[in-house]
RNA sequence: CGCGGGGUGGAGCAGUCUGGAAGCUCGUCGGGCUCAUAACCCGAAGGUCGUAGGUUCAAAUCCUUCCCCCGCAACCA
C-alpha cells in the first residue's frame, strides 16, 4: 500500500535583508505541521525557499556595490541558516536563481503566451526619461514627475499581460464548491468581495524597467515579474514541465495539500495562483492558510525604533525550543499575536520551566531516590489513577484533532494540560508519604510508573513542535519515541526500565530584568545604524532651484480631512495671505500639534484638489524609510511669509 | 456611505457560526505541601463581554446605532 502523501509549502522568503521573527514564525508553523504529517504516517514533501528577483535586490545590491548574483546569495544564505537554526525540517530549500526553476519560468511564460493567456500590450503612462519610471495621471506633481520634478511626457511601455478574467468564473465555482480552500474562512469573502466580484483586471507579468529577473527569451530586455517567477516554485520546485515530462516528485506531490502563507499574500494564492494552475490545466492546491502576524507589544517592529525582534537574538537567549514553543502557542488562529521580551520570558518561566521541567525533574529525582532509577509497575492502582490514564490515552487524540483543523496552539495546550494534571496527580498521591511506609512501596512504584508512563506519551507527542525538548525528555526516561499508533495503549513503558540518575534542568527559569539586561547588551553590540539609501536625482542648477519658491509659513488652524486617513488640512498665514494646504502627515503629527508651528511652505505649487479639499502649497518634510515624519521648522523665530532661499 | 477584521477581569487569548449559569493561561492575594527548577497543589479577589437601543422566557452570542483600533484599497503636492 502507498503512502498518502502531503505536500505542504511556505511562501519563498523575498531576499532584500534579514528575515525578522514575524517571518520566522511561518517556517516553524509549516514545520510543525510536517513532523506531525509524518508522524501520522504521511509522505510528506515540505518546501521553502527564496523569492531573488526584482527592483528592490537590484537597487540593494547597487548600494552595497555587489552584483545581484552575490548579494541574494548572501541574503539566502542567512535566510536559510536561521530556518536551520530553528531546526526545521524542510526537504527542499527552492531558490529562484535556480537554474531548473528560471529554465521551467521561461517554458511556462512561453507556453501561456502561445496559447493566449499572455498578450503581449502597453503600459501607458506618463513617462520621466531620467527616472525611467511611468507614472498615472494621479501620481504626478503639478504635472510633472514627483521625484525628480522634470517633464514627463506620454509614452507606453511593452508589457505582457495575464488574461485573468478568462478564467474568473471557474476560480469562483471553486472556490464556492471547495468551502477548505480558503483558511481561516473568514478571509474567503475580503477575497470574494474585493477582487473576484467586481471582476479581475488582467495582471502585468513583464517588465523592462529593470533587468534582474529571468528573461523572456522569446523576447529580449522583457523580464518576467514577479508572481509567474515566484508563485510556480510551487511546482518548479517538484520537476514541473511545462511540456508535461514532470519528474516523479510531481507526479507523486501535486496537487499541494497547503500552502502556507501570510494573510497579505493571500489574494495572490488564492486569485493569481490558481487561474496560472487553470491556464497550465494543473489541479489546484487543497487549501491555502492565509497566517496571522507576529507583532510587537508596543506597535510594529521597525528599525528605527530598534524593537525588531531577529529569531537568532531569541534563540541566543531562550534557546531553539523555547522559542519554537512561543511561537506556535502564543499565535491566535485567527487575530494577530504579540511577543515581547517580557512575554516570552514568563512563558519559558510558567510553562517549560514551572509545569513541564519541573514535572520531568521531580519524577526523575523520586525514581532515584527511592527506587535507585528504576521503573517497575507493580499494578497497584487506586480509584485516583483512572482520571489520569484516561487523560493520557485522550490527549492523542484530541492533537490529532487539533492538528486536522491546524490548530497548533490548541493541540500544544493538550500536551501541556497532560503534564498539568500528572502535577495534580504527584499531589494527590504524595509519594513522599507513601515512600516512608515500607508497605506502600508497590503503590509507590505504581505511582511512579503512571508518572513515566504519561511524562513518554507527552514527550513523545511534543516531537512535532519541540523536536529537541522531546528528545531530551525520552533520553532522561531512557525510552524512544512513541508512535501516534502505539499512543493508543497505556502502558508501553517497559516495567523495570532505569531513568537516567543525574536529571538534567531542560529550562531555567529566567529573571526578566536580567533578559532585558541581555537584550540591551545585545542591541549595544549590534547596533549598525542603518542609514537611508537615497538614490542621487539628476545636477541641477541655481536656476533650476530658483523657480521653487519656499517661504516661512506659520499654521493657524488645522484639522483632519475626512475620508482620507493620512491628509490634514491647514490654513496656514505666509506674508499677508492665508493658504490652505494639503498634507499627509496625519500619522506623524495631530491637528493640534501643528498649529503655531511656523514651517516650510513651497508656495508656487499648482494648487490641486486631494480628496476634494483645495491644497495651495505643500509644507516640507523629511521621512525615513518607515514613513516617520519631521517638519520643517525655522530654528529662530522669524516672521511668516519669510522667503527660503 | 470603498472592502475586511477586531474591541471579553491587570496582561495574553478562547467562547460568537448552532442564544441557555462568563472560560483558559499568566499575574495578584490567601492556604496546603516539601519529591522538585522559591517549584507543585487548592482556594479567593477581579469582567454591566467597546457604546446605545431592539428581538427573546433567556443575548458576549442574533438585529440596528455610534465610538475606538488594525489590515487592504484610495490618498500623502
Amino acid at each position: 500500500m502507498c503512502k498518502k502523501t502531503y505536500y505542504l509549502t511556505t511562501a519563498i522568503a523575498y531576499t532584500s535583508g534579514k528575515p525578522h521573527i514575524g517571518n520566522t514564525y511561518e517556517i516553524v508553523l509549516a514545520d510543525s505541521i510536517a513532523r506531525f504529517k509524518r508522524a501520522q504516517g504521511y509522505d510528506v514533501r515540505f518546501q521553502t525557499g527564496t523569492d531573488e528577483h526584482g527592483q528592490k535586490v537590484e537597487l540593494k545590491a547597487e548600494e552595497k556595490g555587489v552584483s545581484c548574483k552575490e548579494f541574494v546569495d548572501d541574503v539566502a544564505g542567512q535566510i536559510k541558516t536561521i530556518w536551520d537554526l530553528m531546526n526545521t525540517s524542510y526537504d527542499k530549500f527552492i531558490r529562484t536563481t535556480d537554474e531548473d526553476h528560471e529554465r521551467q519560468i521561461q517554458k511556462i511564460f512561453k507556453k501561456l503566451y502561445e496559447q493566449g493567456d499572455i498578450y503581449k500590450g502597453y503600459y501607458e503612462g506618463m513617462y520621466c526619461t531620467p527616472c525611467e519610471s511611468f507614472f498615472t495621471a494621479s501620481q504626478l506633481v503639478d504635472g510633472k514627475c514627483p521625484d525628480c520634478g522634470q517633464e514627463v511626457h506620454p509614452a507606453k511601455e511593452e508589457a505582457y499581460f495575464f488574461r485573468m478574467s478568462k478564467y474568473a468564473d471557474r476560480l469562483i465555482e471553486y472556490i464556492n464548491t471547495h468551502p477548505d480552500f480558503i483558511q481561516p474562512e473568514s478571509r474567503k469573502n475580503e477575497m470574494m468581495n474585493n477582487f473576484l466580484l467586481p471582476g479581475l483586471q488582467d495582471l502585468c507579468v513583464s517588465r523592462t524597467s529593470f533587468q534582474w529577473g529571468i528573461p523572456v527569451d522569446f523576447d529580449p530586455g522583457h523580464v518576467v515579474y514577479v508572481w509567474i517567477d515566484a508563485l510556480s516554485n510551487y511546482i518548479t520546485g517538484l520537476g514541473y514541465d511545462a511540456d508535461g515530462n514532470h519528474g516523479e516528485l510531481y507526479e507523486k506531490y501535486w496537487p499541494a495539500d497547503l500552502h502556507l502563507i501570510g494573510k497579505d499574500i493571500l489574494r495572490f494564492h488564492t486569485i493569481y495562483w490558481p487561474i496560472m494552475l487553470m491556464a497550465l490545466d494543473q489541479p489546484l492546491p487543497k487549501q491555502i492558510f492565509g497566517h496571522p502576524w507576529l507583532l510587537q507589544g508596543d506597535g510594529k517592529m521597525s528599525k528605527s525604533k530598534g524593537n525588531v525582534i531577529y529569531a537568532d537574538d531569541l534563540v541566543k537567549i531562550f534557546g531553539v525550543d523555547a522559542v519554537r514553543y512561543f511561537v506556535l502557542h502564543e499565535m491566535p488562529f485567527e487575530n494577530d499575536g504579540v511577543i515581547s521580551w517580557e512575554l516570552m520570558t514568563e512563558r519559558v518561566n510558567s510553562d517549560l520551566a514551572n509545569t513541564m521541567g519541573n514535572l520531568l525533574n521531580r519524577t526523575v529525582s523520586m525514581s532515584n531516590k527511592y527506587f535507585d532509577g528504576t521503573v517497575t509497575d507493580m499494578g497497584v492502582s487506586e480509584p485516583v489513577d483512572e482520571e489520569l490514564k484516561a487523560l493520557a490515552l485522550e490527549t492523542p487524540k484530541k492533537v490529532i484533532g487539533q492538528m486536522d483543523r491546524l490548530r497548533v496552539a490548541d493541540a500544544i495546550t493538550e500536551i501541556f494540560t497532560l503534564f498539568k494534571r500528572c502535577n495534580k496527580y504527584i499531589d494527590e498521591t504524595m509519594p513522599w508519604v507513601l515512600a516512608k511506609d515500607e508497605n506502600r512501596k508497590a503503590r509507590l512504584a505504581t505511582v511512579l510508573y503512571n508518572l513515566v508512563e504519561c511524562i513518554a506519551i507527552g514527550a513523545s507527542l511534543l516531537e512535532s513542535f519541540m523536536p529537541e525538548t522531546s528528545a531530551r525528555i525520552l533520553e532522561q526516561i531512557r525510552v524512544p519515541k512513541r508512535t501516534l499508533e502505539e499512543m493508543k495503549q497505556y502502558g508501553l513503558y517497559p516495567s523495570g526500565n532505569k531513568v537516567t540518575e543525574k536529571p538534567e534542568i531542560l529550562f531555567a527559569r529566567l529573571d526578566v530584568k536580567e533578559v532585558l539586561e541581555a537584550v540591551e547588551a545585545m542591541k549595544k553590540t549590534e547596533a549598525e545604524v542603518s542609514y537611508p539609501q537615497i538614490e542621487p536625482k539628476a545636477e541641477i542648477t541655481i536656476d533650476d532651484f530658483d523657480k521653487i519658491q519656499i517661504r516661512v509659513g506659520e499654521v493657524l488652524q488645522c484639522e483632519p480631512v475626512k475620508k482620507a486617513k493620512k491628509l490634514l488640512v491647514s490654513q496656514i498665514r505666509i506674508g499677508d495671505e492665508v493658504r490652505q494646504i494639503v498634507s499627509g502627515i496625519a500619522n506623524s503629527y495631530k491637528p493640534e500639534e501643528m498649529v503655531g508651528k511656523k514651517v516650510a511652505v513651497i508656495t508656487n505649487l499648482k494648487p490641486v484638489k486631494l480628496c476634494g479639499i483645495l491644497s495651495e502649497g505643500m509644507i516640507l518634510a523629511a521621512g525615513d524609510e518607515e514613513g516617520n515624519l519631521s517638519v520643517l521648522t525655522v530654528d529662530r523665530d522669524i516672521i511668516a511669509g519669510s522667503e527660503i532661499c
